[in-house]
DNA sequence: CTCCGGTATGTTGTATACAAAATATCGTAT
DNA sequence: ATACGATATTTTGTATACAACATACCGGAG
């Protein structure tokens, strides 16, 4: 029995589904999307479908070939080297905006999650670290105030989710991660805005170091 | 007699139209988009018009509403608060790129175009001075060589193009960005990617700073 | 007169059928 | 045997018809 009733319209569904689809590769980058069969295995028909596609388009999810077809986009790593200092640039300024004007509220909040942070790096669960790190970079935003700062990190952090590859997979990144997190958090103590944004810039930037290594690491197995 | 066939689909060219048409404010800020008016005057059906505004809206220059309709995003003097210091700091990381690592050959290609800034204000014509500032800065982010850099960028300066003011026709602001630009070129010319960084912010937020002072007078007038 | 509810109308959302374009297939000629 | 080209097939793009939802209008009760 289907007590739950779908509100919202089977293009935003689709939307919804195909994009979680794609973050965790069941719909792997560089794969071929045929509208017929997605609409099959969906349950709809391909005019929503269509729709969600040219959604997904715009935000770069997926690469849309005018009467070629729907293919999933590759990040390569010259893209990820160029989005990361964008991001470097963008969280930096975010740290520094909620260093000077944080509330003690706001700073409770944070505080609250870098603790859920050093828990799960202390036990050495890198999953929940993935997730709650994730919040935190959130929550800063939030705290930041700028709505349209937020839309952009945004969207990049979408394209960020395409890469196979999470930074804190190589060996240390982990522990080197969470001292970066805890130099952040004394710098918003201390109201200290440059330093904030420092870090942060060098947190960011240490992701794509670690990706590179990573990367690096998988061509010689591979290649 | 209609020799150039249209190659590209309807969607594609709903969306380049309708841009323009939310551009120019044919189609003005709030105002609703009925589908079937819109299709009719396109002279397509509502299929392909929808797509194009499903892409329109992740662009944010209409707002979707589910079931209630389509409008033209209005952009308040709070958002260009929020965007132009964004631009700023981007755009202020393209001038630092370029200061640092442009070439002989670009450098002239951007003395050129400085050039014709100069003639454009002297003259006192401020379209073709806006028109070849567009480009300058465009060529700039060429220059960066950061793809990704100049598609956020991109993003942002199509929802700037929402507003219905602009800066250059504050009393006096086109000189002053001329100087601006002047001061940027020296840098450039120096390579001292600082200063380019701190002008280009300069440039961009004294914008914000007319855009205000305009903002103020329309209210005077009309509130 | 105001407030509530039901019906009517119009607009958005979806499915299906068809057109056009690209790709694949197969036969033929060199 | 290979290369070229015409035809067949598949897939994308578009139009139309229909369903679902939201709103506006109208009538009646309090």
């Amino acid at each position: 029995m289907k007590t739950r009733v779908n509100r919202s319209s089977l293009s935003q569904q689709a939307i919804d589904l195909l994009r979680e689809q794609i973050y965790d590769h069941r719909l792997m980058p560089g794969q071929r999307l045929d509208e017929a069969v997605l609409a099959e295995q969906l349950g709809i028909s391909r005019t929503p479908l269509r729709e969600a596609l040219k959604v997904l388009s715009a935000e770069g999810l997926v690469d849309l070939q005018p009467h070629r077809g729907c293919f999933v986009t590759e990040l390569t790593l010259r893209d990820l080297e160029e989005i990361f200092p964008i991001m470097a640039t963008l969280e930096g300024r975010v740290a520094h905006e909620v260093a000077a004007k944080r509330t003690a509220a706001q700073l409770k909040a944070l505080d609250a999650l870098h603790e859920k942070l050093e828990k799960h790096a202390a036990a050495g669960d890198v999953n929940r670290y993935y997730e709650t790190n994730y919040v935190f970079h959130d929550q800063l935003q939030e705290c930041a105030g700028n709505r349209w700062l937020q839309i952009v990190i945004g969207d990049l952090r979408k394209l960020l989710k395409l890469s196979r590859h999470h930074s804190l997979r190589l060996e240390g990144r982990l522990s080197a991660s969470l001292a970066e997190h805890r130099a952040l958090m004394q710098a918003l103590h201390r109201q200290d805005a440059d330093a904030a944004e420092q870090v942060m810039r060098g947190h960011l930037l240490a992701q794509l170091e670690a990706l590179r290594e990573l990367s690096l690491a998988n061509e010689v197995v591979h290649g």
